[in-house]
RNA sequence: GCUGUUAUAGCUCAGUGGUAGAGCACUUCCUUGGUAAGGAAGAGGUCACGAGUUCAAGUCUCGUUAACAGCUCCA
């Protein structure tokens, strides 16, 4: 007998070799029947998977991680069997579960899967689901392995076989398709009860641009029929909030062709948003200390030869300008780095004049591959946040967290509830990649854990993720569809002081090296307006709205009250329009909801006699009637409580 | 850049090799209203661009450009 140890602490003892599915039979046959998987000490199980010592075991369904990640590899390898059956000869990468729902990475040879073959593919899915059939897990000796998937022409499976250690292999087998796999995977393919084969991609295999381009199938499949439609409609929602979307209805922004792809140029309603943005951050930075300063747009070569941008960037970058005359070299900036050193040279400096900030919403340009572009997060124009901080090594962390508070502020005034913080070090395999010595990269990074600890922030850390130049802390948000994007920005480096020979004179009368941080809270005003406009849906806080109040006359004979209206609010700061078109009451409101503007203001005849209006909350509905200056009073008390806030 | 998909009116989208369509928006007229779509008429098109096939191309083929999904990249 061994003793299983329960999630709630009760132990209960059953034969040696009992596995996940007798346990949950033991406890309720309604739980064997949602049960989808088991972790044992920690580590998930297959269900017929035996268990043969004391063991802490926890069943999983399908709202558990674990129990959709076992269904969605095991509906991996039910793809991968459709595809042996359709498509002969056709080789497998491989197919993981992902956060939502998985894939598998093919070699169809000569065909090509398109994405018109989706629907095919997903009926024979269905078709060999309905087989019911059971997975089969086998130890498999590397060489056993190797001749089994070379046999069968499986390059990429040969390939993956012999990097790993032979006595640690295992196959599953359903139906006549068995495939490499630690798993751990459903009994069988029978809960799978809908599919939907979402796109077809491109993926290079393993991830290397120089590999081979294997065609990658993205699916999600669910244990009803019923779930696949309720996430085809939230998938759809999302699609309502995307900020390209968004961005055209409201006019907030805009591409031209004729002036290039990955050039956003702002539309007058958008602008003000970002000027409103712009206004908030510089607020907040004066307050900690910051100048801002403004440097040009481009800069001669030997800048950013110095800098060292040029030997990383160079080839992929805009190419230099030349003038016509003098021969002079000079390249589009692609950050304000190289400029803000610039001006930090300028004068000799004392540490009694550390810490400097130099802040300049910077519009940088950097050539991004075609197929990067995406609407406002990536494009080839954008302005960052940026600023510059000159400090003692000794002021180092403490400037790091005044910055982590900045980005806080910022977040917080947003509603960005939902950011992962990351933690981007070396690859400590590859430091060719890097400039600057052990020494000052081993510094830099553990200023930036100390200042995480310190603020009790949990980052996740990757390494291989710095830049060239230094080690970063980025705050990650998610768009609508879940993907996600840096937003802020702070990265410590040692590196550029050298490479500019920056100086200040110390307390021993001697030169010493500044450290620099470059920060950004926002990252970009493109991304960050994008990300904003997606967690909004377009209607933003009441603070940053590009129109803040509609008018509405009953009929056209109270459009001059109406206009005497937005005069008042015009004159006290609020953004007013008046919608004086010859519509009924009820199609103007409707047409101003949609628009999200915040309130709207209803004026007729008895308003018109009161001097009053009646106010309609957007999405709220009536608000009851009152004079027009108290609601200015009120929405500019609530305007000055978001901002004050912080 | 790579793989796949898409491009028709300002927007959202139909369109079967044979006369270019709808809804919304727009203009004009009627209506002058009380909390989420009042009615009528009108105007609006080099079917992304360039070649080719065909008696005939929005539709089929090729190329270009741009966008979309993903990969790779991201100072």
């Amino acid at each position: 007998m061994i003793k299983i140890t329960f999630p709630d602490g009760s132990v209960r003892e059953y034969n040696e070799g009992v596995n996940g599915l007798q346990i949950a039979e033991s406890i309720s046959s309604r739980l064997a029947q949602d049960v989808l998987a088991c972790g044992v000490n920690g580590e998930t199980y297959d269900l017929s998977r035996p268990i043969h010592h004391d063991a802490s075991v926890v069943l999983y369904k399908w709202e558990d991680e674990q129990g959709k990640h076992a269904f969605w590899h095991t509906s991996a390898h039910l793809l991968a069997e459709a595809l042996q059956e359709l498509y002969p000869g056709i080789q497998f990468g491989i197919g993981p579960a992902i956060e939502n729902g998985f894939y598998y990475d093919v070699d169809p040879g000569e065909a090509t899967i398109k994405e018109s073959d989706l629907v095919a593919i997903e009926a024979k899915m269905m078709e060999l689901a309905a087989k019911k059939e059971t997975l089969v897990r086998k130890d498999i000796a590397k060489a056993d392995a190797l001749k089994m998937f070379g046999e069968r022409g499986e390059t990429y499976k040969c390939e993956l076989i012999s990097e790993l250690e032979d006595g640690h292999i295992t196959t599953y087998t359903q139906g006549a398709f068995t495939d490499l796999c630690r798993g751990p995977h459903l009994m069988s393919t029978a809960p799978i009860k809908a599919v939907k084969l979402t796109s077809v991609a491109g993926a290079y295999w393993r991830g290397h641009e120089d590999r081979k381009q294997l065609t990658r199938i993205y699916g999600i499949t669910f244990p009803k029929k019923k779930m696949l439609d309720e996430y085809l409609v939230l998938l759809e929602e999302a699609r309502k909030r995307d900020h390209r979307k968004i961005g055209k209805e409201m006019e907030l922004f805009m591409f031209s062709d004729m002036v290039g792809k990955g050039l956003p140029m702002w539309l007058p309603k958008g602008t003000a948003l970002r000027l409103r943005l712009e206004d908030f951050l510089k607020k907040i930075q004066k307050r900690f200390g910051y100048m801002q300063v403004m440097t040009p747009h481009i800069g001669n070569k030997q800048l950013y030869v110095t800098s060292g941008h040029w030997d990383h960037y160079g080839k992929d970058s805009f190419q230099p300008i030349t003038t016509p005359e003098e021969g002079e070299v000079y390249l589009l900036k692609p950050m304000n780095c190289p400029h803000h050193c610039m001006i930090y040279k300028n004068t000799p400096h004392s540490y009694k004049d550390l810490p400097l900030r130099y802040a300049e919403f910077g519009t940088v340009y950097r050539y991004e591959q075609s197929g990067e572009l995406h609407g406002l997060t990536r494009v080839r124009s954008f302005t960052q946040d940026d600023a510059h901080i000159y400090c003692r090594s000794d002021q180092v962390k403490e400037e790091f967290l005044k910055v982590m508070d900045i980005i806080q502020i910022i977040f917080k005034a947003l509603d960005f509830d939902n950011f992962e913080a990351q933690i981007s070090l070396r690859d400590p395999n590859d430091t060719e990649k890097y400039v600057g010595s052990d020494e000052v990269w081993e510094k830099a990074e553990k200023a930036i854990v100390e200042a995480c600890e310190e603020k009790g922030l949990t980052a996740k850390v990757e390494y291989g993720e710095a830049a060239f130049y230094g080690p970063k802390l980025d705050f990650m948000v998610k768009d609508a569809l879940g993907r996600r994007w840096q937003l802020g920005t702070i990265q410590v480096d040692y590196n550029l002081p050298e490479r500019f020979q920056l100086e200040y004179m110390g307390t021993d009368n001697r030169k010493h090296r500044p450290v620099m941080i470059h920060r950004a809270p926002f990252g970009s005003m493109e991304r960050f307006v994008a990300v904003l406009i997606e967690h909004t849906g377009g209607k933003f806080p009441l603070w940053l709205a590009p129109d803040q109040v509609a008018i509405l006359p009953i009929s056209e004979k109270f459009n001059d009250y109406a206009m005497k209206v937005k005069e008042y609010l015009d004159m006290n700061d609020i953004r007013a329009l008046v919608d004086d078109r010859n519509e009924k009451i009820g199609r103007k409101i409707r047409d101003n909801e949609m628009k999200r503007i915040p309130y709207m203001l209803i004026v007729g005849e008895k308003e018109a006699e009161n001097g009053e209006v009646s106010v309609r909350k957007q999405g709220d509905g009536d608000k009851g009637c009152m004079k027009f200056e108290e609601f200015a009073k009120i929405l500019n008390e609530e305007v000055q409580n978001m901002i004050n806030k912080f």
